[in-house]
DNA sequence: TTGTCAAGAACGGACGTTCGTTTTTGTTGT
DNA sequence: ACAACAAAAACGAACGTCCGTTCTTGACAA
């Protein structure tokens, strides 16, 4: 007989994991104490331990949430009719720099972090590749279109293509860590200049 | 007047950074415990405190180490004549991987991890301010060549070129980490799509 | 009362670093 | 050439701190 509504429950949960995003854009996974998500939490060590059996459930929970968000970004972007490359990408990077500031944290930090951790833990890899391979199916569906619409070529492939899409998101966002005055649209210009406008 | 030579020095130092590469490569910087670089460099705590004041400044000899190599990928590349940009992108990337094999490291997995660092450290982020200003006038300078050399529009601009081929070299060593199927040759296949063969 | 939630002090273990000691190495005096 | 010495290098056990987790206690709703 539970003393609190679900919705109490899932309140709680979201406050322990917004705090757990500021700390671990701040100071990383590893650099992040218990103590610290506890504090900007607002609640006690007891109740988060409540909600979250352990830290490394903590580690997982987030890296689970920004690779959904991630693919989310793909999916609405390749939706109705077939925008050249540059202008899915661009879709695509203004999401991430809009569910950030929405958010309150900077989701390019998180996603840093979450790619390192998935370098060293092979239960976080694992949710990458899962959605990864997502990820992969999603673009290269889209590149299938576009060469179809004519934004390119006939003889490309859309797997390859897929690729070189999906590479240019991460490299956006770490690029962005250290050129504070790079924009979306900029970055897509670059792309834009590449492909012959 | 020094008790063992100058290579001798030298030679220690590499042995650490070289045990503590793998490590990181492995474990992360922060799950890296010195207890750890220690015996897998064969010497003693004191010995290796006597090299490296403290974890930190391993930590910052390993984040300059690979920020060093990743920039001596760029300046190779554009030489003497002007190839196409995927052409010189797969020299980049085949240089990363070499490098990786004859260190005997997954080179991507330490730099994902400098990465991750900068993001949280001033100091380190510092530094890839620095080298990444240095990159980007190299690429940008390719870009003004290939310009030149007919192989991108007249009105791209170099700076803005640059940064999108720059962000598709992180972008591989991410999805590397998932992808393991993925080659250098079949990412800039996949730019070469992009941009019309 | 009874069962659930929250609080926070307390615990146990791990980790970075230090420091007293031993070993190696280069130098000096004969 | 050889031995004695000093200084640097290497060793590794010990220390103190920090951190993740637990557990006891109290509050509150049913």
């Amino acid at each position: 007989m539970p003393k609190v509504s679900a919705e109490h429950r899932a309140a709680r949960r979201e406050q322990i994991v917004d705090a757990m995003l500021r700390c671990v854009a701040r100071d990383g996974f590893h650099k992040t104490t218990m103590a610290a998500v506890i504090s900007e939490s607002g609640l006690s060590a007891g109740a988060v331990y409540l909600y979250f059996r352990s830290k490394d459930e903590l580690i997982r929970a987030i890296a689970e949430l920004v690779v959904g968000e991630g693919l989310s970004v793909v999916t609405d972007s390749s939706a109705d009719d077939v925008p050249p490359p540059h202008q899915v990408l661009a879709a695509a990077l203004e999401r991430v720099v809009a569910l950030g500031e929405e958010r309150g944290v900077d989701v390019h930090r998180v996603a840093l972090q979450a790619w390192a951790e998935a370098a060293r833990n092979p239960e976080i890899r694992a949710i990458y590749a899962r959605e990864g391979e997502r990820g992969r199916a999603v673009w290269a569906t889209y590149a299938e279109q576009a060469i179809a619409a004519g934004h390119l070529p006939a003889d490309a492939s859309p797997v390859r293509v897929a690729h070189a899409l999906i590479g240019l998101i991460p490299g956006f966002m770490v690029q962005r860590l250290v050129f504070e005055d790079l924009t979306p649209a900029g970055y897509v210009a670059g792309l834009a200049g590449l492909m012959g406008t």
